[in-house]
DNA sequence: CGTAGACATGACTGCGCAATCATACAGGAC
DNA sequence: GTCCTGTATGATTGCGCAGTCATGTCTACG
């Protein structure tokens, strides 16, 4: 931590002890201030504070860490990618992991690594973080992995051994079952289903939903096609279905394959909305404006991650006080163009 | 960082004296060991990492940081959005810092948040990163922000007072120019440009390759339209140019916007790329699967962090070295099916 | 008016590790 | 044999802060 000048260079960045010297106080109390710690009077608090500013004192956090066990850090493990949903996901909890005065660690897995998310956890409880985020775990068949700090999992249920295992659902469930009910009640006799690839669990607990909503209709349940999340292979899922002419709607799990499943739609002569409906999910800044315009499910993003941290740092502060339970967040479908009643007939 | 156990529950984490005690040699030779210290016999280290392994022992970093003054670890301050090009960024940044043994803390800066990069600067260096990265940073209007270790900037020209600071360019500006020059290849007689927010670099970068282009071709400069990244922006930018039976082509300055674009001027009954051709920057995802299919520009977003990084790491570890100069990364226009030589003559 | 409590401050200590210095023993040079 | 250099280890110390306890001052109240 202490920055070794060079020659001739700025001073070395100051202590506590030099601010105490400064205000004309002990140490103690300087850590007293900095800590918002009672049994300050107001006028040392001053004296403090300006004698902080002056020498432009920031605390040395490995030393903070170092004598109260504590970092107030956030490890937070994420896929190493710039899919919308992670990356919308990761952003989410800086902005609530600031916001409850904490700072973020982050360390990604890499897909197809076997043992990802055990070393990536690892590397965060080697940082000493106090928590973990678990962003859209996916499922590496590994068991049980053990941390112990408390654990957040955003999107999925939970396993892990931990202190305290809190999760935020997103209800993905409940919102894939919403678009595919939007298709049935358009009158389509069925909806098909281009799935995620199931080793996440996200895509798992779509595909639920989706079931769902099929079987609550009495609707028959057709073959799933499963995708690895690219519009390439949702342009490969489309030119499959393309060929049955009795699919007249599809429930994507993600917009990027429901753009190329619309796609290979227009390329094999079929018009979406009016001979195919494609619905999709995220909600990606494009899905408005791509041709058609997507109709697709929308994830509050920014709430569960702020619900769901806020309950990770009370569980790291205060493990002894009751959980309230986690509110449900709105379900939020946009209905745009890329859905319509089903054509009169059948295709041949 | 003392996990305290409840009472009743696992032992206390080990320290290194454990370790020590178990191997039958001092402290320090753990530490020795686990440094990759030299002066150490094959067979005491055998003992300290069987010791060690045995114990589930893992090194307290905060008490690392505190003795050695090094966190080995690299902060990165990124614009908290899902845009892809940031995220992309932050993934790249993230593989690359992993790749040579440092750890990733995170500060988001907010759009508009006045001071938002020098306050996200300040919670890193609170942090004690050893380094910084500053990815695509926007004109605060800050001036010089200075700040005691190694920076590395991404895609902009730097404005840091630091021990060192070392730019790893895309090259924005070049692929600007190339994306310009292959739509005045194609005949057009100028090319629009629907640039980014003016406060954001990489938005200027592409400007002025745009303005390069046009001059070394000697076209005329027409009107730039500003745009905020997002696909209602360009779609917003797009009804206005629709108007403009002059215009032929336009270079987006990202994705999204090119989308919106595009979609724009299908409203107005224009055809792309028959009547108009948009050229797009980034190649998101999804850009081969919509309608047309994007002309766009791809970013070597892992080449240059990872040389950036390695040349960072070097500066933080030997300050005294002599910099390499950083490689210009390939140029890399994707020619999709959103251009195409101008129509015969301007619609009226 | 003496004492219990609330308030305000400081002295001292220790967190777990790496840096520094000291020590001990080899083997080679002379 | 003595001196040296290179190798291998341990003892001690200190990084910068917060925790613990001691101490002092001021009010309130019987």
């Amino acid at each position: 931590m202490t920055r070794l000048a060079r020659p001739g260079e700025s001073p070395p960045t100051p202590r506590s002890v030099d601010v105490a010297r400064l205000a004309g106080v002990s140490q103690k109390t300087v850590s007293r201030v900095l800590n918002d710690e009672p049994y300050v009077s107001a006028d040392v608090r001053r004296r403090v504070l300006d004698a902080a500013e002056e020498l432009g004192y920031r605390r040395n956090q490995a030393a903070r860490a170092l004598a109260s066990g504590r970092t107030r850090s956030i490890g937070v493990v994420t896929l190493g990618s710039a899919l919308y949903g992670p990356a919308s996901w990761l952003m989410g909890i800086e902005r609530a992991v600031r916001e409850v005065g904490y700072t973020l660690r982050v360390a990604a897995t890499i897909e197809g690594d076997p043992g990802g998310i055990a070393s990536a956890l690892a590397s965060l409880l080697g940082q000493g973080v106090d928590g973990v985020v678990i962003s859209e775990p996916i499922d590496e068949g590994v068991g049980l992995i053990s941390v112990d700090v408390p654990v957040l999992v955003l999107g999925a249920p939970p396993t892990f051994a931990a202190p305290q295992v809190v999760t935020a659902r997103v209800g993905a469930g409940r919102l894939a079952r919403a678009a595919t009910e939007h298709l049935l009640e358009l009158g389509h006799a069925t909806v098909h289903h281009l799935a995620g690839p199931q080793r996440w669990y996200s895509a798992r607990d779509r595909l639920a939903g989706w079931r769902e909503a099929l079987r609550a209709h009495g609707a028959d349940e057709p073959p799933v096609v499963e995708g690895d999340w690219s519009a390439a292979s949702g342009y490969a899922a489309g030119r499959e279905l393309a060929s049955d002419g009795t699919v007249t709607a599809v429930f994507a799990a993600n917009d990027d394959m429901a753009i190329g499943l619309i796609r290979a739609q227009l390329e094999a002569g079929r018009r979406v909305p009016e001979d195919i409906s494609v619905v999709g999910f995220d909600d990606i800044p494009v899905a408005a404006y791509v041709t058609p315009p997507l109709t697709t499910v929308r994830q509050p993003f920014d709430e569960v991650t702020r619900q769901g941290l806020a309950l990770l740092v009370q569980v790291i502060e205060k493990p002894d006080v009751e959980l309230p339970p986690a509110a449900d967040q709105p379900v939020e479908l946009v209905v745009r163009a890329s859905t319509a009643p089903p054509p009169p007939r059948p295709i041949p």
